[in-house]
DNA sequence: GGCATGAATGTGACCGGTCACACAAGGCGC
DNA sequence: GCGCCTTGTGTGACCGGTCACATTCATGCC
């Protein structure tokens, strides 16, 4: 292909029809299937899109047809295992239905930035997925003009920060109540909870689950530890929480706490799982080759991405059947670092 | 403001153009900071584009004026630390400039799956930035077509794979360099590697710098070990490693691979860095809070993406000035896992 | 006072597609 | 043989901007 070497600008629906003798709205018909050309005209149509090198191009076609094949991504993260990994299975879906993928990062949390990312994420895009685990991805969902169609990624279902905005999640909450039950099933009088930021200023799904399984035990509630994301935030918690003798079982908002809490324990001599259980969820990959390697719940943010985009594409045309939100099930998976209590605990 | 309720079409600049009383040319000329414009006429369409919150159509723009404001990074991985701090860093460049950024992964490496994610990314922006760090990103940016800006993120730039395209890169060489010399500073009589896949079925830039540095000490060269991208690559080589006692010092392609060898060393029964020092790359978030804690080598990915996407500008915008190549200097971050070998090694 | 000059503004075509509609030719029923 | 429907194809307007050029009007200069 190119043979004529001084191509510059890329052929049109005009030049491909000049060159195959038929008009361009004929052309226009080939190339979206339409039922009524002639075999003959559509092979010669044909033959010349595939000598010019033809693609239909993008911007045209969204300005001419008010539809973008394009979706954003909002989010206050990229780095992050589980965010990173739901815009993966964003991007995998997207590709597969041909569909372009923009990206956000919401830097701050502050009401007039979020806007502004908001706007650009809208001017770039005909639609919209707003991972709201968080207070600035939060902010984002509420943020999004009604008219603009949009999927949050949430925490909870119950009262969604977007109102009636479609929405995808895993069940965090019976994932943190699964995990509680196990530390506790090993014999441990109590579990001590390290919290992720939630979405809210209240109580998180996951800080909700746990603390469900521990009323239903009848176990003590201790008050939840504030952490932030990083394994810096699961250090801070982790050594004011191996102060207190009495705590032999800790569950984690996510693995890389889970992880700062495992060198504080480390640094103040105590022993895992010998004298303390340590829980994490999300079970990111290092999370598995850890010493000791660290009991957690898998969740499936891939497909958890998949499935937002899926549903957003049915929002964005009307043929595409827009599926029930579908909640992925987490998976407990239990490694070194949960055990029962030392006898003289 | 959208007082009148029930607005659907999002103002055009000829709505603004009658509510303002003036033609749609002089909108676009307030718009675009023409300076032939009265500043009564300027003030007056200033107040009719606020009160009809009109925002400039992304996509008419790019159609009419041929240039996008759009850039799509390419990349095998989204979900690697460094991988996702170099999007980080494009974002960051990008936001500022107001520029959106696509993503496109690239699932496999097939020439003809890599030729369709560039023709997707090429539809969908007027730039791109490509992570040729391993076959697939070297691949597409091979077949990057030679009308399209494009700016590679590569492992070195000797005789770089995408011909004349600008490119940026941290001088990976060096840096193994560097922390082979650390090794042996500290008395090791040589130092294994675990390597990374390499851009190139050839050596890799930090497998030459590793090498380099042994052979500047005079020290024996052992055959690189040959890893993937994470800890589970790193497991299986460090248990080939552990089963030869006289290996005493190990460098990582980067702190996944450290983590695997890590594990490795411990279910062999090996101490770090008592008989064994590691070391790995990139001083991944997790790397400080590792027990033991595991010296690496910092790589300021997010000023990579940073360099890209500026890169990637200039040539986009004449008038933005084509900086040099800078060159990111990585830093040696000495931690626990390093240490002198045993007396009795 | 006539005219070149430049500032301020408007008009028409265009970017590359789609959409609504017009129109010619062929097959069928009556 | 006429009308009518269907099939295949072409024409003009439009999406929302930009660009090149035309036009109007107030100045400044000789």
């Amino acid at each position: 292909m190119n043979v004529t070497g001084h191509t510059r600008r890329p052929a049109s629906i005009r030049d491909v029809a000049t060159a195959a003798g038929v008009s361009y709205q004929t052309v226009s018909r080939v190339i979206n299937g339409h039922p009524s050309v002639r075999p003959s005209t559509r092979e010669r149509v044909l033959a010349v899109i595939d000598e010019l090198g033809f693609r239909r191009n993008a911007t045209a076609l969204a300005l001419a047809s008010g539809r973008s094949r394009a979706v954003t991504v909002l989010t206050a993260n990229t780095t992050h295992y589980g965010y990173a990994s739901i815009l993966r299975g964003i991007e995998e879906a997207a590709r597969a239905a041909s569909y372009a993928v923009g990206i956000g990062v919401l830097e701050s949390a502050d009401e007039p930035a979020v806007a502004a990312e908001v706007q650009r994420a809208a001017d770039a895009s005909g639609g919209l997925i707003v991972i709201a685990y968080d207070p600035a991805g939060v902010r984002a969902l509420a943020a999004v003009p009604a008219e603009l169609p949009v999927v949050g990624v949430v925490e909870t279902p119950t009262s969604p920060p977007g109102g009636d905005r479609p929405w995808v999640w895993t069940d965090d909450r019976e994932a943190a109540h699964e995990a509680t039950r196990h530390l506790l099933s090993l014999g441990h009088e109590t579990v001590h909870y390290v919290a992720i930021p939630s979405s809210t200023r209240r109580t998180g799904a996951r800080t909700t689950g746990w603390r469900q399984a521990l009323q239903e035990a009848g176990a003590p509630e201790p008050r939840p530890v504030q952490g932030s994301w990083g394994p810096a935030g699961g250090h801070a918690a982790g050594l004011r929480l191996a102060k207190d003798p009495s705590v032999t079982a800790i569950l984690c908002g996510n693995d890389d706490l889970a992880l700062g809490v495992l060198r504080a324990l480390h640094e103040t001599g105590r022993s895992v799982p010998g004298d303390v259980s340590v829980a994490g969820f999300d079970d990111a990959p290092h999370s598995a080759y850890l010493t000791p390697s660290l009991t957690t719940v898998r969740m499936d943010f891939t497909g958890l991405g998949r499935a937002a985009f899926a549903l957003l594409h049915g929002v964005l045309e009307e043929s595409a059947p827009i599926a029930p939100h579908p909640v992925s099930v987490p998976e407990l998976v239990v490694r070194e670092s949960s055990g029962p209590p030392q006898a003289g605990g």
